[in-house]
DNA sequence: AATATTGATGCAAACGATTGCAGAACTGGC
DNA sequence: GCCAGTTCTGCAATCGTTTGCATCAATATT
């Protein structure tokens, strides 16, 4: 069907052996035969079997990101930006969506190394801790994202505690003093970092800790609705909200829209994780970006380092922690003092208060 | 490094050739054999060296889905459900990001048949017909979302022509007569057909098409600004807005929270495609479904299909459409004869109108 | 000019599976 | 108990590369 290393040796009336060398360039061959079958290659369009050359070398350049969906706009541009940094070094990268389910993780590795990947990129579920360390034999693996606490793979972390503190003293600065969590569920290691820094943060602000103003659930919208309408029910309800997890996002917002507080004139909300249309939004909505881009490039590079065979050994360093960084767009107001009790939820007695916001939000034409 | 038909084969005291036979089962064997085989490889742990396997064969396994972004929700869906679907026949997904360039389109295509993938689900950009033809001689291809005219691909399409009519003639019976489209470039498939359908609609009713209510543009968010901002700066602005333009969405929404139009009550609003936070959002956006989980469900069986030995040949079908539906929301409302034509831009006079508002209010706890 | 040295080439054996062909082991019929 | 017929098994070639080793030519060394 196509053309063969065979037929090019043959059409330059030489060994196998010697076009093989001519054309890897391992050197062995003359210069002038060399130039004459890269040549004569090109010419028939001759294109190396990988599947041979995998079954020889034991390598197949394919490289394999496995992540829990795509849903997650974090995992897109990893995706992307590891698709873009493989494919620069003639790797193809094998994009494999794991649904943050153990069993299939657990298939979908035991594919890959079958199918001789030279690396792996993981956020793992943390649920298949031996079946990684084993594989870790294998192949060089490095987790993203999560870390899988069964392992000592290396792991390319976010700077979670940074990031929540990050957002939390952003709020503070602004004058906040009662300030709502939405974090993710406690058993994982972001929800737990998440929180850790929000505590840093208003502990260093001298702010009593006040455990009614922190929602820890699971990942899902569901969860920020929930948690959303806790926090406002409160008596004392918060004059700002981080949401710290990301996939409760939308739940919080549509909470957020249906009693019509105004963001952020009645409430300020800053979010974790950017999402496309975050800017778009109005108000546009600040986030702390936890620097996916840097994540994805950081453990392309380590995962090269590793696959660079004189580097076999680690380095020691099994952490890395990528920064966080604050985006500030429009969903967060400074507060002053004395506003920052009043409870953005319409009582009977005043009842104009959510009217005369929306009715002042559109006044052309009533 | 890992256990080889050999080792089974030894361990079992058979010859290879036995055991290869036994563990495919192509029943040339004894039944006995064939046990104790199966029972001797599963306690040796032993799994088939897909390389080793496809060099022989030809065949590798993997099936191919080149898409131009993961930022489209439709792409997202349509390769989780690829992904479920190989996944229970065995194959590997090999997701490819295309970036609906060119040069990359046609990198990763050789890359792919290089790889000597059995299957490829391609949205292709259009540019590399030739290459494309070519390659399906060797490998199965589907063409998906769109077609590459310069070739005779099996095609699975969206319904556009009947989305866009569908979507149109629900504003028309909702009362609309001013309805303001806008829509992708008119040198793609997608952006003609969906004019068409928004003409027949209008036309079907009676009502006269005025062209200044036609904004055609790229597929950028931009594009939705800067057209939502022209039909409403229009002297008789529309009633209704239908963003046929999937990209131009999140442009067109911000204007409109700009300028501090009401929807529904100001402007119904109806997109094309879903996003997964459009039901979160408040009110929740209307759409018409452009079917992605069928076009991918469809997708799939035509390439199985086709990866099928026997069915070679094609059977004469070269274009599947895929029914779009309607999904009602929130954001399309009835509208009376008299108000068509009220305009829903703030006049100067109301200085305070640009204050930050989310897009949600409506004053429905008065 | 003969030999040592270097460099380029070819032969053939891998890599781990599949598969045509031929031989071995059974079965049953006489 | 022998032979034809059937079933099972093994040998060896093959897929398209890479690579150790031997060979051979060309150059350098004396």
């Amino acid at each position: 069907m196509s053309v063969t290393l065979k037929d090019v040796a043959q059409a330059a009336r030489v060994s196998v052996s010697t076009a093989s060398r001519a054309l890897t360039g391992t050197g062995l061959t003359s210069e002038r035969t060399q130039q004459r079958l890269t040549r004569i290659a090109r010419e028939l369009g001759y294109r190396p079997n990988p599947i041979a050359r995998g079954l020889k070398t034991g390598q197949s350049r394919l490289v394999a990101l496995l992540v829990h969906n795509l849903t997650n706009a974090s995992f897109q541009v990893m995706a992307e930006v590891v698709q873009a940094r493989l494919k620069a070094l003639n790797y193809q990268m094998l994009l494999c969506i794991g649904g943050d389910d153990a069993q299939q993780e657990s298939d979908t590795l035991t594919t890959l190394v079958d199918h001789r990947i030279d690396g792996l990129i993981v956020v793992p579920t943390g649920k298949n801790g031996a079946q990684l360390k084993a594989l870790a034999n294998d192949v060089p693996i490095v987790c993203l994202v999560r870390r899988d606490d069964a392992t000592d793979l290396e792991t390319v972390l976010a700077d979670d505690p940074q990031g929540a503190y990050l957002g939390t003293r952003h709020l503070i600065e602004l004058g906040h003093k009662r300030i709502g969590l939405i974090v993710g569920r406690q058993d994982t290691t972001s929800g737990r970092e998440r929180l850790s820094g929000y505590v840093r943060a208003l502990r260093e602000a001298g702010i009593a800790k006040d455990d009614t103003l922190v929602h820890a659930g699971h990942f899902e919208p569901e969860t920020g609705a929930t948690g959303c309408r806790k926090l406002l029910d409160l008596a004392r309800p918060p004059s700002a909200i981080f949401v710290a997890n990301h996939e409760a996002t939308l739940g919080a917002l549509r909470v957020i829209a249906e009693r019509n507080i105004a963001i952020p004139d009645d409430l300020s909300l800053l979010c974790y994780e950017d999402m496309p249309w975050f800017e778009w939004h109005r108000p546009a909505i600040s986030i702390v970006d936890n620097g996916a881009r840097d994540l994805a490039n950081l453990a392309v590079d380590r995962l090269l380092h590793r696959m660079d065979a004189k580097s076999n050994g680690n380095d020691g360093v099994r952490e890395y922690r990528v920064g966080a960084r604050l985006v500030q767009r429009d969903s967060c107001r400074r507060i002053e003092a004395a506003s920052a009790a009043r409870t953005p939820r319409p009582k009977p007695s005043k009842s104009k208060s959510s009217a005369a916001k929306s009715s002042a939000a559109k006044p052309a034409k009533v």
